[in-house]
DNA sequence: TATGAATGAGTCTTCATTCAT
DNA sequence: AATGAATGAAGACTCATTCAT
């Protein structure tokens, strides 16, 4: 039986699924979501995302109420799209504390090498949102963190792990699955992203003392 | 005698002594870090900066020809900083790849501490630079990821490190230094920055299996 | 029957017919060659242009890409404007040499005096453009110039014309037709510009010794 | 003994001996007139003038009180060395109006071959003077004038000149002149400044009926 | 005499947004 | 749903000029 050589796509697509293909709203948000991770919300005019988007600027606004709406739809959809799979990975993993921080890491870093543009936008652009904006993706990031502190704690009190510093160990494994956003769509090798994720899975495990 | 009780200063210095002190020019710089920092280069107006330095935005120009000189000046700047410290860092360490690497590790994440907006700007503003300007900075880039990057082959060779993989491992520890710049500011409880440095020097021996 | 005594109007129309009468991008124009005609181009700021056209300076940039191309659009029209006169003119002309030069010289200087603010336009505020936008126009020029060398160079070889010196000939020639925009509007008799062209087309045939 | 080849510089001088070699105002004056003639007045800076002449700007304050009067004694010098060269030639000669007219006519083209970017400048640069500072010009400019006509009608009353529109020919004659500084210095061949003159003189004769 | 720094007004152009069609 | 035209505010930058040194 032939194998396929390649079991990730050459290019990741822009948005997850559950954005996509809606027409031109979706076109909208891809426009946007490629030109901010590019070169940021500031340097990205209304008007280029039209011309990304094969329309005229005023017509944008049939679609979205202003620049900052299609920014937070695009902040909030990587959050959403991120804290549901964290949570579905969760939920299919054991009651074992190894087992659930692999589960989480392991969804974490795999997000990010697949939407790497999302992950950008999300983490680095989401600061250009108003309080108002801002507060509904806070709130996911504050169950995200959560979710890990809680897997880290019961770690920690079923003996399994032990953690040198808590806040420290737990911004760490959040930021190195961010970082692959960032550094991985650029790699040199033809690493696969199973591969990058079973690398990182490992390194989670070490640093907080359970490998 | 009462002791104090806080080792550093509640609020970090903006610009390290090597750019600091000398009248209008670092007044300029200094009003640059704060609003890059805190609101990125394109959502920082050059009479922003004027108006944080005490002047008229078109003083701004008997000073630097341009606003992105202003920002290559401090991305560069942070980036010579940091590598002398580690450099100088890597020089005071014995033979031992874990002592180098604790070295590093340390002084990375100090610097980081320390500074922590030239660090937030060095890393996530240097994208606003053109090609020209980013030149020197990518080349000291490029020299301190060497310097990891013998240290890990060297520990390797010597038998005393396991790496799960290099790219990502090196990437992480790199990663959760620079992130120091972003969250540590912003701590609730009052963590010392040598505690800071501490734990990830031991999170970073565990991370290549040295602990 | 009676004569009407005048037979110009006593201001020349700003814009030819060609350019004239389509809405909002003529009147944009007419407001630059009104401005650059009396104050010359870099005098003439796009706000002042705006405020002449009635409309916000930032209004100017849904018509025209930049101030220099509302230049090089005028610059252009003078000159196709011109030199299809000219070229309408010798075509009605005879064979006779003296006949095709009495027709051109008589077409250039009731042009000059019918759109003097093109003219002066055209003419001396031409320098202003880029090589780019100036290319077309030199091609003009150098069409119209060798229009003139050619009725000249057959006047000569059928020996009707004896030049004392050509290129000082044609130049002079040239030049005494553009300076009429420069004087004649603001002439103190009651010169008609049929009178006018009379007097210079005679001259014309004196410089060239045909007359 | 042997002769000079060539009888005009290659390059001509860029002020008239009556205002060169005089330190650093003459160096400013100079920078001025080769930068207003060739980009024009308002499309040169201070700063600009100040690069040429190799000085600050704040230092061309020292020895003119604006811009403006920098324009203004250019434009005055090259009125009245050009009147004076008239004059001059007028007395040298003899009352016939022909010599007088070809007098005229060859130091007027003689002066601006010779210095073409006076010329471009005390021509074209002067309407950008305030009316004061544009006074004790027109003033000399009435009398240069003046002295054309009255060479003209004498010669009409002598019967020697049949004018076919005073005010027609006059023009004319002046502006041949006047032109010469814009392409004379840019002439294909190697046309020498005395050849040129000749044929100017001979034209103007012709002109005025009087060859 | 010369200058570096400073300034307020100005430059052209782009911005996000609105609105009539 | 889409657009061309319009707008007021703002963008980075340059202007001619001043002044203390």
């Amino acid at each position: 039986m032939a194998r396929s050589v390649r079991s990730t796509p050459p290019v990741a697509p822009v948005l997850p699924p559950s954005a996509a293909s809606n027409g031109t709203r979706s076109r909208i948000l891809a426009a946007g979501l490629e030109l901010f991770a590019e070169r940021g919300y500031h340097a990205t005019s209304i008007r280029d995302m039209a011309a990304a988007a094969d329309m005229q600027s005023a017509s944008l606004y049939s679609h979205f109420p202003s620049k900052e709406a299609i920014l937070a739809e695009l902040v909030l959809l990587g959050h959403e799209e991120h804290h549901q799979r964290v949570l579905s990975a969760m939920l299919d993993a054991g009651p074992d504390p190894r087992d659930q921080l692999v589960a989480i890491v392991r969804v974490h870093v795999l997000t990010h090498a697949e939407f790497p543009m999302l992950g950008v936008v999300a983490n680095y652009e989401r600061h250009n949102l108003s309080p108002t904006a801002a507060a509904p993706v806070l709130a996911i990031r504050r169950r995200s963190e959560a979710l890990l502190h809680e897997v880290l704690e019961r770690g920690v009190r079923a003996g399994v792990f032990q953690l040198l510093h808590e806040d420290a160990t737990s911004r760490a494994i959040a930021t190195m699955g961010v970082s692959v956003a960032t550094w991985w769509p650029e790699r040199a090798d033809g690493m696969e992203a199973a591969e990058l994720a079973d690398a990182y899975c490992a390194l989670a495990l070490r640093m907080v003392g359970a490998a």
